[in-house]
DNA sequence: CTGTTAGCGCATTCAA
DNA sequence: TTGAATGCGCTAACAG
């Protein structure tokens, strides 16, 4: 099937091809009469403009390619969801491309920007090749991580003071033998949250414990195999933070698993609140990260560094919320008592 | 910054800019020095080719769009794994929208492939506007749905055999009174599914009892409300099968609440195995759907109907698969035999 | 095997 | 206010 063209729209008008662009551009620009009639042969035509000639005149592609670290995890799926709101009302195309910690990934997906495949990149990988080739960066912002090097407008959480208040609420709650499950630690985010775990309890006279700390991958399987290596290596605790809300869930299954209850015999806290932090049984108190609005953030900020409005390099934070849910508990008396026995054992 | 194109190129090896063209695209029609000139120069000057005009100029975008009902939905992202995969082996690129219900974005995303902005669509949603402006139909193939009127290429699964092998579990677990929880009963997809469950009871000699069947909407909190109506209604039952995972997830704690233990008071049986179907206490028994192959499968046909070898409008099969977890259990004699009281008085 | 030519569909000068 | 002319960067006839 035939597609109308601007040609043909012109020519049943009887203007030119010019006045056609014009009046769909500028209206204001062409004469009462004329845009009346061209708009008409539209009309008759069907004629829709082809995008694809437009912007490769405008040597725009209006296209942002949101990479990710892994495109399974649903967490992403709402901040693609924040920029793709944000996008499509500002005419905006968003391409979610998979990293997947593959360097080769990452690399395809920026090339994407200087073939003209896109215009810009919001990058929430943890790192970004920096071979000589890939220079000059394209228009980038950068989204909940932290990319050594590179000083590149940013949205983010206060991952410190985020955990800190999640650790503030097991204590307000009377744990002082809280454990924490962190991330994988060679990432900053991962070690801020640590430095806000260890802040709220020397800030509240307790120690930290090193043996209460436990790496993880933020899989639900190292949640569990934290509480299981806790429990083998015999250290008490009463409370467990996680850095995120899978390792949680990971890490409650297999408290009960060992014949612990929760909250009863220790409470949970994760971070992120994700789609099932509700879910679960009981529903998980966690720290929320306001995905959306963070995508939305970075979309906009996108669109203030390509349309020029770039200012220079900031950092918008976003703020964070404790949502106190069902596995977190006063501790109890009686096991506050057994603790103190085993100590004194 | 400025860019080198296809001309700087040329110039610098001196050779027009259809040898270039072709020393990139169809390396062997070249003479072996000219190409190893013109491979020099586009190294001196870091050339790229323009994607943009590139595709302009062959009228192709290579992109395609994955229409879904909701991009919330986690089930959406293993789907769009798959074909993100299959995709960018193929040199496509996959831009996902967002149909939310609403007839006027799926219009929109429609629109994207007459604006050339997409060379075709993977449609999972159950409608389609069919204005005549709509007509024709951009290439188009249907994943998991089934859309009134239109005869098009599907990916798809048997719901009513999966459904039925569900309750079939069931039943071979002793259970004799088994709920349904269905999905919204306007959907073909969703009839199928009752249709297997109905056939299911009526081969093993049981009629079904229409008091058993609650509809629901696929949401978490539509399990909640099914079970509770029927405890409320006062249905005796001892196994539940739910339509999708979320229904299954909220049917189980509101059994919880009613003081009902799962597996032990009633089995449930979900449907989609979902990331967190696994993740739940006790692990969730459903039917899994290979999502990323279905997603797979449908580019796979995309890009066949894209580039020719199109046929005709053929459906292929899926497999399904009954995933036995924690959930389900043998029909204990107790309950029997309290429910056989219950039934006399 | 290579260069010349001719657009793709549109937006934007520049003149009129 | 409008039209003619130009070219974005590239590929694909066609001729040589």
């Amino acid at each position: 099937m035939k597609v109308a063209t601007i040609r043909s729209v012109a020519e049943l008008a009887g203007v030119s091809t010019a006045t056609v662009s014009r009046t769909l551009a500028h209206p204001d620009a062409v004469k009462r009469e004329t845009r009346d009639r061209v708009l008409e042969a539209v009309r008759a035509t069907g004629y829709v403009p082809n995008k694809q000639a437009v912007d490769f005149r405008r040597r725009q592609t209006r296209t942002v390619i949101l990479l990710v670290r892994d495109i399974a995890n649903p967490f992403y799926l709402d901040i693609y969801q924040g920029v793709e709101e944000y996008a499509f009302g500002a005419g905006y195309k968003v391409l979610m491309g998979d990293a997947r910690h593959d360097e080769a990934r990452i690399r395809h997906y920026v090339e994407m920007v200087r073939k003209k495949q896109a215009d810009g990149l919001i990058l929430m990988t943890g790192s970004m090749p920096q071979t000589a080739e890939m220079q000059p960066l394209p228009p980038t912002v950068i989204a909940l991580e932290t990319i050594a090097g590179l000083s590149l407008p940013t949205v983010a959480i206060d991952n410190s003071a985020a955990a800190r208040s999640a650790v503030q609420h097991l204590l307000d709650l009377g744990h002082r033998q809280i454990a924490h499950i962190t991330g994988p630690l060679i990432e900053l985010m991962n070690q801020k949250r640590h430095e806000g775990y260890l802040a709220a309890l020397t800030a509240a006279g307790i120690a930290p414990d090193p043996q209460l700390t436990r790496s993880g991958t933020f899989r639900l399987d190292s949640g569990r195999h934290a509480v299981r290596s806790l429990l083998h290596d015999q250290v008490p605790f009463t409370a467990l933070f996680a850095s995120n809300d899978e390792m949680a869930v990971g890490a409650i299954s297999e408290l009960r698993a060992s014949g612990r209850r929760v909250p009863e015999d220790v409470s949970v806290v994760g971070f992120d609140d994700i789609v099932f932090a509700d879910a679960v049984d009981p529903p998980l108190t966690t720290v929320r990260q306001q995905r959306r609005i963070i995508g939305a953030k970075a979309m906009a900020m996108m669109i203030d560094l390509l349309e020029g409005r770039g200012g220079t390099a900031r950092t918008e934070l976003v703020p964070t919320e404790l949502v106190v849910r069902g596995t977190t508990a006063r501790l109890a008396q009686s096991t506050r008592r057994k603790l103190s026995l085993t100590e004194r054992a």
